[in-house]
DNA sequence: CTTCAAATGGAGGGACCCTCCGTATAATAG
DNA sequence: CTATTATACGGAGGGTCCCTCCATTTGAAG
């Protein structure tokens, strides 16, 4: 086990080409499967590969890791845009341009999202890199927003994450209200004012 | 099929005694289980009701129907603090009330909530009645404070209940961030102002 | 070529949802 | 009370899925 993740860790250590081909493979074959059917089955994911199933087994021990590796390429493009939303506008722009981002593009991985969201419900332990990173993005862009006295400083960028997140992948709202609600809650996010 | 549909719909029609007590023991069963466990299966329903598997298939064809028919009951309660909240408080109480509400009890049904929102999703079609009561009383609200002029016009009541549910249903937020973020949506309720 | 750790593939275990149908029983007629 | 019968019951078993195990194969090093 131990030797196992070192080599995995050192690249320049042995590992067989076939395996590093085959793990290609199956990521593959999973972003495909996942971006056309929404869920799938081990089975079908290792047919797409063209490899047995015993074979995705050994790559991705269980079907959390499958959603997670596919999960990693996703949030580095939305880290992606936060970075460049905070290096070119202003405090409350990059605010404005990254939730509707973050939303656009959210929306349209909502049914991978599902999946990923109900995976990490089962296992509350996991919350992986990929999304502390863009837990961590979401909390640049709405401290910058704070820092400046542009939004309210009793709410936490993870707390914005985890209003926007959920609803991404709700099934009853359409692209459009989205929009709108983040809209909503942008106005929300506005330092209160008394009425 | 259509006779026993009928049947089902004339209460004084034959039903015969075991049918109806099994009836409700397997809806008691069922409500005790999603309160404790969160999430179960089918058989672990029949047992805890003392009946075969075959009994809870024919009283409830599907899981989803099971579950569905333990949300009913809960809707009647959220409904009636709508419809209280709109008889004794003002338009911006209510709306304010109501929502502190509807997440406080939502939150704690939320792991049964999960698993009721996966079922809406493989069903997109069985917006079932009990969804649309559910929406119908927040839209009391909601539409309440908008001809008073206390809630922006350019959203609705389903676009506030598909924001709050799924954010209820989160793994992620505690209690106190919940409501913190519903003290935001609230803010982002108000009409706009110009800044 | 030899050697062997690394990698493969698929049968099968276990859990789950649901169907089917032989058996049991409540309700009704005589 | 008994006979009749539509109604309801129970659980074996089919199908799907996740995952494990291990006999077999194969790439890589000497």
């Amino acid at each position: 086990m131990t030797i196992q993740d070192e080599r995995a860790e050192s690249p320049g250590r042995t590992q067989r080409a076939d395996a590093r081909r085959n793990h290609d493979l199956l990521l593959r074959a999973a972003r495909e499967i996942f971006d056309e059917e929404g869920d799938t089955s081990m089975e079908a994911i290792a047919k797409r590969a063209g490899v047995g199933i015993g074979t995705l087994y050994r790559h991705f021990p269980r079907r959390i890791d499958v959603v997670e590796a596919v999960y990693r390429d996703d949030v580095d493009q939305v880290v992606a845009v936060a970075e460049r939303d905070v290096a070119t506008m202003s405090p409350w722009e990059a605010v404005d341009s990254f939730l509707h981002a973050f939303v656009a593009y959210a929306f349209g991985k909502r049914r991978f999202l599902t999946e990923l969201r109900e995976a990490f419900e089962k296992n509350p332990e996991l919350k992986c890199d990929a999304r502390e990173r863009l837990e961590a993005a979401i909390r640049l862009v709405v401290e910058r927003g704070q820092g400046a006295g542009v939004v309210r400083a009793d709410v936490t960028g993870d707390e914005v994450f985890g209003l926007l997140g959920p609803m991404c992948t709700s099934a009853s709202l359409t692209r459009e209200q989205c929009d709108r609600l983040v809209g909503m809650v942008l106005d929300g996010l506005r330092p209160p004012v008394t009425r």
